[in-house]
DNA sequence: TTTATATCGGACTTTTTAAGTCGTATATAG
DNA sequence: CTATATACGACTTAAAAAGTCCGATATAAA
Protein backbone atom coordinates (compact mmCIF):
# COMPACT_ATOMS: atom_id res chain seq x y z
CA UNK A 1 0.00 0.00 0.00
CA UNK A 2 1.61 3.52 -1.20
CA UNK A 3 5.31 1.73 -1.28
CA UNK A 4 7.82 2.80 -4.19
CA UNK A 5 8.82 0.05 -6.24
CA UNK A 6 12.27 -1.32 -5.26
CA UNK A 7 13.80 -0.34 -8.79
CA UNK A 8 13.37 3.34 -7.89
CA UNK A 9 15.07 2.51 -4.62
CA UNK A 10 18.21 0.65 -6.97
CA UNK A 11 18.04 3.70 -9.42
CA UNK A 12 18.29 5.95 -6.54
CA UNK A 13 21.08 4.12 -4.97
CA UNK A 14 23.08 3.27 -8.32
CA UNK A 15 22.72 7.80 -9.34
CA UNK A 16 24.25 8.07 -5.75
CA UNK A 17 26.74 5.60 -6.35
CA UNK A 18 27.69 6.91 -9.45
CA UNK A 19 27.70 10.75 -8.32
CA UNK A 20 30.06 9.84 -6.45
CA UNK A 21 32.56 8.77 -8.86
CA UNK A 22 31.78 11.04 -11.14
CA UNK A 23 35.73 11.95 -11.29
CA UNK A 24 36.12 8.69 -13.24
CA UNK A 25 34.87 8.56 -16.78
CA UNK A 26 32.13 5.81 -16.24
CA UNK A 27 31.05 3.20 -13.64
CA UNK A 28 30.01 0.13 -14.80
CA UNK A 29 26.98 -2.10 -13.95
CA UNK A 30 29.18 -4.81 -12.31
CA UNK A 31 30.68 -2.28 -9.79
CA UNK A 32 27.75 -0.81 -8.75
CA UNK A 33 25.74 -3.89 -8.07
CA UNK A 34 28.56 -5.39 -6.20
CA UNK A 35 29.29 -1.96 -3.98
CA UNK A 36 25.59 -1.40 -3.68
CA UNK A 37 24.61 -4.67 -3.10
CA UNK A 38 22.01 -5.23 -5.85
CA UNK A 39 21.06 -8.16 -8.38
CA UNK A 40 23.27 -7.15 -11.63
CA UNK A 41 20.37 -8.59 -14.03
CA UNK A 42 17.66 -6.31 -12.36
CA UNK A 43 20.76 -3.31 -11.78
CA UNK A 44 21.38 -3.93 -16.10
CA UNK A 45 17.89 -3.38 -16.75
CA UNK A 46 17.08 -0.18 -14.30
CA UNK A 47 20.26 1.36 -15.91
CA UNK A 48 19.30 0.91 -19.51
CA UNK A 49 15.63 2.60 -18.56
CA UNK A 50 17.24 5.55 -17.26
CA UNK A 51 19.56 5.91 -20.35
CA UNK A 52 16.14 5.96 -22.10
CA UNK A 53 15.19 9.04 -20.16
CA UNK A 54 18.70 10.21 -20.90
CA UNK A 55 19.00 10.49 -17.11
CA UNK A 56 22.44 8.50 -17.86
CA UNK A 57 24.61 8.51 -20.07
CA UNK A 58 25.75 5.47 -21.44
CA UNK A 59 29.33 4.27 -23.04
CA UNK A 60 29.28 1.21 -24.29
CA UNK A 61 32.15 -1.66 -24.51
CA UNK A 62 34.99 -2.72 -23.00
CA UNK A 63 35.82 0.20 -20.14
CA UNK A 64 31.97 1.11 -20.45
CA UNK A 65 29.59 2.13 -17.78
CA UNK A 66 27.84 5.08 -16.99
CA UNK A 67 28.01 8.63 -16.31
CA UNK A 68 25.26 11.37 -14.98
CA UNK A 69 23.52 13.27 -17.71
CA UNK A 70 23.33 16.04 -15.74
CA UNK A 71 23.89 17.58 -12.27
CA UNK A 72 21.70 15.86 -9.48
CA UNK A 73 19.91 19.06 -8.97
CA UNK A 74 18.46 18.80 -12.65
CA UNK A 75 17.06 15.36 -11.95
CA UNK A 76 13.81 15.10 -9.99
CA UNK A 77 12.82 11.97 -8.45
CA UNK A 78 9.54 12.04 -10.51
CA UNK A 79 11.60 11.70 -13.48
CA UNK A 80 12.93 8.06 -11.88
CA UNK A 81 9.97 7.53 -11.07
CA UNK A 82 8.55 7.67 -14.21
CA UNK A 83 11.82 5.81 -16.10
CA UNK A 84 12.29 2.82 -14.08
CA UNK A 85 8.48 2.06 -13.02
CA UNK A 86 5.43 3.16 -13.87
CA UNK A 87 3.17 6.39 -13.27
CA UNK A 88 2.44 7.27 -9.81
CA UNK A 89 -1.37 6.31 -10.16
CA UNK A 90 -3.33 6.06 -6.71
CA UNK A 91 -6.10 4.55 -7.91
CA UNK A 92 -6.69 2.61 -11.52
CA UNK A 93 -9.01 5.06 -12.89
CA UNK A 94 -6.74 7.60 -13.04
CA UNK A 95 -5.48 7.43 -16.46
CA UNK A 96 -6.65 10.06 -19.08
CA UNK A 97 -9.51 8.16 -20.41
CA UNK A 98 -10.55 5.02 -18.17
CA UNK A 99 -12.80 2.80 -19.72
CA UNK A 100 -14.43 -0.31 -17.83
CA UNK A 101 -12.03 -2.55 -17.33
CA UNK A 102 -9.62 0.48 -15.38
CA UNK A 103 -13.36 0.60 -13.22
CA UNK A 104 -16.54 -0.45 -13.37
CA UNK A 105 -17.68 2.90 -11.89
CA UNK A 106 -15.80 5.10 -13.76
CA UNK A 107 -18.65 6.95 -14.92
CA UNK A 108 -20.35 8.00 -12.02
CA UNK A 109 -17.59 7.52 -9.03
CA UNK A 110 -17.43 9.79 -5.61
CA UNK A 111 -13.54 8.63 -5.53
CA UNK A 112 -12.19 9.95 -8.34
CA UNK A 113 -12.31 13.29 -7.82
CA UNK A 114 -10.73 13.30 -4.36
CA UNK A 115 -8.21 10.48 -5.38
CA UNK A 116 -7.32 12.95 -8.00
CA UNK A 117 -6.49 15.89 -5.81
CA UNK A 118 -4.58 13.23 -3.38
CA UNK A 119 -2.50 11.72 -6.47
CA UNK A 120 -1.33 15.78 -7.89
CA UNK A 121 0.09 16.42 -4.29
CA UNK A 122 1.69 13.45 -4.31
CA UNK A 123 3.34 13.74 -7.58
CA UNK A 124 4.19 17.18 -6.68
CA UNK A 125 6.00 15.87 -3.88
CA UNK A 126 8.20 14.17 -5.86
CA UNK A 127 8.35 17.03 -8.32
CA UNK A 128 10.66 19.01 -5.28
CA UNK A 129 12.43 16.25 -4.69
CA UNK A 130 15.95 16.22 -6.41
CA UNK A 131 18.66 13.45 -6.87
CA UNK A 132 20.73 16.30 -4.62
CA UNK A 133 18.65 15.86 -1.57
CA UNK A 134 19.29 12.17 -1.47
CA UNK A 135 22.87 12.27 -1.77
CA UNK A 136 23.39 14.54 1.16
CA UNK A 137 22.64 11.46 3.06
CA UNK A 138 24.63 8.43 3.95
CA UNK B 1 3.51 1.79 -7.04
CA UNK B 2 1.97 3.82 -4.94
CA UNK B 3 -1.91 2.82 -5.46
CA UNK B 4 -4.13 2.57 -2.39
CA UNK B 5 -5.86 -1.31 -1.63
CA UNK B 6 -9.01 -2.09 -3.28
CA UNK B 7 -10.18 -2.62 0.40
CA UNK B 8 -10.09 0.72 0.77
CA UNK B 9 -11.81 2.06 -2.04
CA UNK B 10 -14.51 -0.28 -0.77
CA UNK B 11 -14.43 0.97 2.63
CA UNK B 12 -15.25 4.42 1.10
CA UNK B 13 -18.02 3.53 -0.97
CA UNK B 14 -19.96 1.15 1.37
CA UNK B 15 -19.31 3.98 4.18
CA UNK B 16 -20.63 6.26 1.46
CA UNK B 17 -23.72 4.13 0.87
CA UNK B 18 -24.66 3.69 4.66
CA UNK B 19 -24.35 7.28 5.16
CA UNK B 20 -26.93 8.35 2.63
CA UNK B 21 -29.05 5.71 4.17
CA UNK B 22 -28.81 7.23 8.14
CA UNK B 23 -32.78 7.23 8.23
CA UNK B 24 -32.78 4.02 8.17
CA UNK B 25 -32.07 1.33 11.30
CA UNK B 26 -29.19 -0.04 9.82
CA UNK B 27 -27.98 -1.41 6.19
CA UNK B 28 -26.42 -5.18 5.71
CA UNK B 29 -23.36 -6.04 4.00
CA UNK B 30 -25.89 -7.90 1.43
CA UNK B 31 -27.48 -4.65 0.51
CA UNK B 32 -24.31 -3.14 0.04
CA UNK B 33 -22.66 -5.24 -1.70
CA UNK B 34 -25.55 -5.89 -4.47
CA UNK B 35 -25.76 -1.64 -4.47
CA UNK B 36 -22.29 -0.92 -4.62
CA UNK B 37 -21.09 -4.13 -6.61
CA UNK B 38 -18.21 -5.37 -4.29
CA UNK B 39 -17.98 -9.11 -3.57
CA UNK B 40 -19.62 -9.79 -0.40
CA UNK B 41 -17.40 -11.77 1.22
CA UNK B 42 -15.06 -9.52 0.82
CA UNK B 43 -17.06 -6.61 1.48
CA UNK B 44 -18.14 -8.73 5.22
CA UNK B 45 -14.69 -8.81 6.51
CA UNK B 46 -14.07 -4.76 5.68
CA UNK B 47 -17.14 -4.20 7.70
CA UNK B 48 -15.61 -6.48 10.27
CA UNK B 49 -12.45 -3.94 10.58
CA UNK B 50 -14.80 -1.00 10.26
CA UNK B 51 -16.75 -2.04 13.70
CA UNK B 52 -13.13 -3.00 15.24
CA UNK B 53 -12.18 0.64 14.71
CA UNK B 54 -15.51 2.12 15.67
CA UNK B 55 -16.01 3.61 12.14
CA UNK B 56 -19.39 2.09 12.34
CA UNK B 57 -21.34 0.14 14.81
CA UNK B 58 -23.07 -3.01 14.20
CA UNK B 59 -26.27 -4.44 14.44
CA UNK B 60 -26.31 -8.49 14.93
CA UNK B 61 -29.34 -10.47 14.24
CA UNK B 62 -31.74 -10.81 11.75
CA UNK B 63 -32.28 -7.07 10.52
CA UNK B 64 -28.81 -5.97 11.63
CA UNK B 65 -26.78 -4.17 9.82
CA UNK B 66 -23.95 -1.10 10.41
CA UNK B 67 -24.62 2.30 10.66
CA UNK B 68 -21.78 5.21 11.04
CA UNK B 69 -20.42 5.50 14.52
CA UNK B 70 -19.80 9.12 14.23
CA UNK B 71 -20.53 11.92 11.67
CA UNK B 72 -18.19 11.72 8.23
CA UNK B 73 -16.32 14.88 9.01
CA UNK B 74 -15.06 13.24 12.05
CA UNK B 75 -13.58 9.72 9.70
CA UNK B 76 -10.35 10.89 8.32
CA UNK B 77 -9.42 8.52 5.62
CA UNK B 78 -5.94 7.70 7.34
CA UNK B 79 -8.25 6.32 9.95
CA UNK B 80 -9.93 4.04 7.22
CA UNK B 81 -6.65 2.89 5.77
CA UNK B 82 -5.26 2.12 8.91
CA UNK B 83 -8.87 0.00 9.82
CA UNK B 84 -9.14 -1.61 6.77
CA UNK B 85 -5.38 -2.18 5.18
CA UNK B 86 -2.37 -1.45 6.85
CA UNK B 87 -0.61 1.62 7.93
CA UNK B 88 0.65 4.02 4.64
CA UNK B 89 4.54 2.83 4.60
CA UNK B 90 6.29 4.31 1.33
CA UNK B 91 9.48 1.67 2.28
CA UNK B 92 10.53 -1.15 4.30
CA UNK B 93 12.59 0.71 6.58
CA UNK B 94 9.96 3.22 7.53
CA UNK B 95 9.21 1.63 10.82
CA UNK B 96 9.97 2.09 14.29
CA UNK B 97 13.06 -0.37 14.91
CA UNK B 98 14.00 -1.90 11.08
CA UNK B 99 16.07 -4.88 11.11
CA UNK B 100 18.08 -6.46 8.32
CA UNK B 101 14.78 -8.56 7.64
CA UNK B 102 13.37 -4.87 6.61
CA UNK B 103 16.80 -3.45 4.71
CA UNK B 104 19.83 -4.97 4.57
CA UNK B 105 21.03 -1.30 4.39
CA UNK B 106 18.51 0.29 7.22
CA UNK B 107 22.20 1.31 9.27
CA UNK B 108 23.73 3.49 7.06
CA UNK B 109 21.01 4.26 4.23
CA UNK B 110 20.35 7.56 2.11
CA UNK B 111 17.06 7.07 1.25
CA UNK B 112 15.47 6.48 4.92
CA UNK B 113 15.38 10.20 5.69
CA UNK B 114 13.83 11.50 2.59
CA UNK B 115 11.73 9.17 1.76
CA UNK B 116 10.48 9.44 6.08
CA UNK B 117 9.66 13.37 4.75
CA UNK B 118 7.72 12.18 1.71
CA UNK B 119 5.59 9.63 3.97
CA UNK B 120 4.97 12.24 6.57
CA UNK B 121 3.84 14.49 4.06
CA UNK B 122 1.48 12.01 2.63
CA UNK B 123 0.36 10.98 5.39
CA UNK B 124 -0.84 14.39 6.43
CA UNK B 125 -2.95 14.43 3.05
CA UNK B 126 -5.12 11.22 4.17
CA UNK B 127 -5.12 13.06 7.46
CA UNK B 128 -7.13 16.19 6.07
CA UNK B 129 -9.45 14.37 3.51
CA UNK B 130 -12.63 13.30 5.40
CA UNK B 131 -15.41 11.02 4.30
CA UNK B 132 -17.49 14.26 3.49
CA UNK B 133 -15.29 15.13 1.16
CA UNK B 134 -15.57 11.80 -0.90
CA UNK B 135 -19.87 11.99 0.17
CA UNK B 136 -20.40 15.38 -1.58
CA UNK B 137 -19.47 13.88 -4.83
CA UNK B 138 -21.41 11.23 -7.25
C1' DT C 1 41.65 -9.26 -35.76
C1' DT C 2 40.69 -11.63 -31.74
C1' DT C 3 39.39 -11.43 -26.99
C1' DA C 4 37.53 -9.76 -22.86
C1' DT C 5 34.28 -6.91 -20.96
C1' DA C 6 30.79 -3.93 -21.29
C1' DT C 7 25.79 -2.39 -22.63
C1' DC C 8 21.18 -3.74 -24.87
C1' DG C 9 16.78 -5.85 -24.78
C1' DG C 10 13.38 -9.29 -24.63
C1' DA C 11 11.58 -13.55 -22.59
C1' DC C 12 11.00 -16.06 -18.74
C1' DT C 13 10.54 -17.69 -13.74
C1' DT C 14 9.89 -17.02 -8.98
C1' DT C 15 8.24 -14.68 -5.09
C1' DT C 16 5.25 -11.76 -2.76
C1' DT C 17 1.16 -9.35 -2.07
C1' DA C 18 -3.52 -8.37 -2.94
C1' DA C 19 -7.97 -9.95 -3.82
C1' DG C 20 -11.42 -13.02 -3.33
C1' DT C 21 -13.76 -17.38 -1.34
C1' DC C 22 -15.39 -20.71 2.01
C1' DG C 23 -16.96 -22.77 6.29
C1' DT C 24 -18.50 -22.56 10.80
C1' DA C 25 -19.96 -20.15 14.91
C1' DT C 26 -22.82 -16.73 17.21
C1' DA C 27 -26.53 -13.22 17.63
C1' DT C 28 -31.36 -11.78 17.40
C1' DA C 29 -36.02 -10.30 15.54
C1' DG C 30 -40.23 -12.22 14.63
C1' DC D 1 -37.66 -22.34 16.23
C1' DT D 2 -36.20 -20.31 12.04
C1' DA D 3 -34.49 -17.09 8.91
C1' DT D 4 -31.17 -13.77 8.37
C1' DA D 5 -27.75 -11.18 10.04
C1' DT D 6 -22.63 -10.40 11.85
C1' DA D 7 -17.96 -12.57 13.42
C1' DC D 8 -13.75 -14.61 12.29
C1' DG D 9 -10.22 -17.57 10.77
C1' DA D 10 -8.45 -20.51 7.05
C1' DC D 11 -7.83 -21.05 2.51
C1' DT D 12 -7.36 -20.30 -2.66
C1' DT D 13 -6.65 -17.64 -6.70
C1' DA D 14 -5.00 -13.85 -9.35
C1' DA D 15 -2.04 -10.10 -10.16
C1' DA D 16 2.01 -7.55 -9.56
C1' DA D 17 6.66 -7.09 -8.32
C1' DA D 18 11.15 -8.83 -8.17
C1' DG D 19 14.60 -11.39 -9.98
C1' DT D 20 16.96 -14.45 -13.67
C1' DC D 21 18.52 -15.93 -18.16
C1' DC D 22 20.07 -15.69 -22.78
C1' DG D 23 21.68 -14.07 -27.04
C1' DA D 24 22.87 -9.84 -29.33
C1' DT D 25 25.87 -5.75 -30.23
C1' DA D 26 29.61 -2.43 -29.06
C1' DT D 27 34.43 -1.28 -28.18
C1' DA D 28 39.05 -0.89 -25.94
C1' DA D 29 43.11 -3.17 -25.83
C1' DA D 30 46.22 -7.08 -26.48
Amino acid sequence: MLKIAKSVEYALLALKYIYERQDLDCVSTKVISESVDIPYDLLAKIMQKLVKEEIIISQQGTKGGYKLAMPPDKINITKIINAVDQKIQVTDCLVETPTLNDCKRFQNCCLRNPMNQIQIKINKLFDELTLSEIIQYN
